[in-house]
DNA sequence: GCTTTTGACTAACTTTGACTTTCAATACAA
DNA sequence: TTGTATTGAAAGTCAAAGTTAGTCAAAAGC
């Protein structure tokens, strides 16, 4: 692997995929010890792999006796899932938590790599062009019309622009 | 080799023959270090010389672990539409135009019912925020954006994983 | 005049480590 | 016993440093 953190991201995931439960439970620092790392290294992988976008949750608690457990989160199968994201996309979205969900949507299977790409277009180049400070908002409009589509709501139009 | 970007053109194609996949990934600094040139000379050669309308894609990241992939495009099989459609596609274009060009790619089988419908939803509602006088150029970009997606990806219905 | 070459500056990610916070267990005092 | 202080073992935070690649415009070659 090319780089510590794309190892450590495969290296739990492979944990979870092995484990009965759908959460494992670690020691940051034993982990980081065992892969060879600084232990804040890990920090790092949970917050940019292990994102609620991306589908997993993050609990810990410090002390004799702490732990970090990641847990896959339940963000249902098909059309809920769908729903999930959309109604967790609320007026602005950053684009980093925008790729999560698209990441997210990928690997459940729920759109494919095609439609994962034209998603992620649209809302990374697709609004370059907009002003940075309104760049979430229209992020978020188009991710929510385009997941609207996703669950087969008809899309309104009358032929002239509206 | 009479010129530095002749000699870097060279090399890459090259590589890509003798490449197993029809693409190979890069280390920017690298490859130009070995060929004795500023790294920014690479990004010159990539633009002018491995460009879309040549056939072929680069992607890349930075950071740790960073790397340019260039990938040859496969060509015909109606690449060669949605080419077209990316050209006309200029700095502006009506909803009633957008969705007469994705039903044309939906017809001609380059694109899926679904990913026509999410064309249509980021040109159509994806926009509809947009200041009228602004949106026929927003929707330009954004369907620009994503045609120039849909050239870098397998056709839809055979599609392996990206 | 066009293309090519260069390099200073910028942006995006990653890695590290010093410092902080939290918690459980233990020790101690009343 | 019961409440409280101490302590050590976790994990968290944050900013600096490191590692790539991108941009842009000036300079250099046709």
């Amino acid at each position: 692997m090319k780089n510590l953190c794309d190892a450590i991201e495969q290296y739990i995931k492979e944990m979870l995929r092995t484990a009965g439960e759908d959460f494992i439970e670690i020691r940051r620092n034993s982990l980081a010890e065992q892969l060879g790392c600084v232990p804040s290294q890990i920090n790092y992988v949970l917050e940019t792999r292990f994102s609620l976008e991306r589908g997993y949750l993050v609990e810990s608690r410090r002390g004799g006796g702490g732990y970090v457990r990641i847990v896959r989160r339940r963000v249902g199968t098909g059309r809920d899932a769908v729903e999930t994201v959309f109604s967790e996309v609320r007026d602005a979205i950053s684009r980093a938590k925008a790729e999560g969900y698209i990441h997210m949507l990928e690997e459940e299977g729920l759109v494919s790599a095609r439609e994962a790409m034209l998603l992620r277009r649209a809302v990374g180049d697709g609004v370059s062009w907009v002003a940075r400070v309104d760049r979430d908002s229209a992020r978020a409009r188009i991710l929510r019309s385009m997941l609207l589509g996703l669950l087969g709501e008809p899309q309104p139009y009358n032929g002239r622009e509206a």
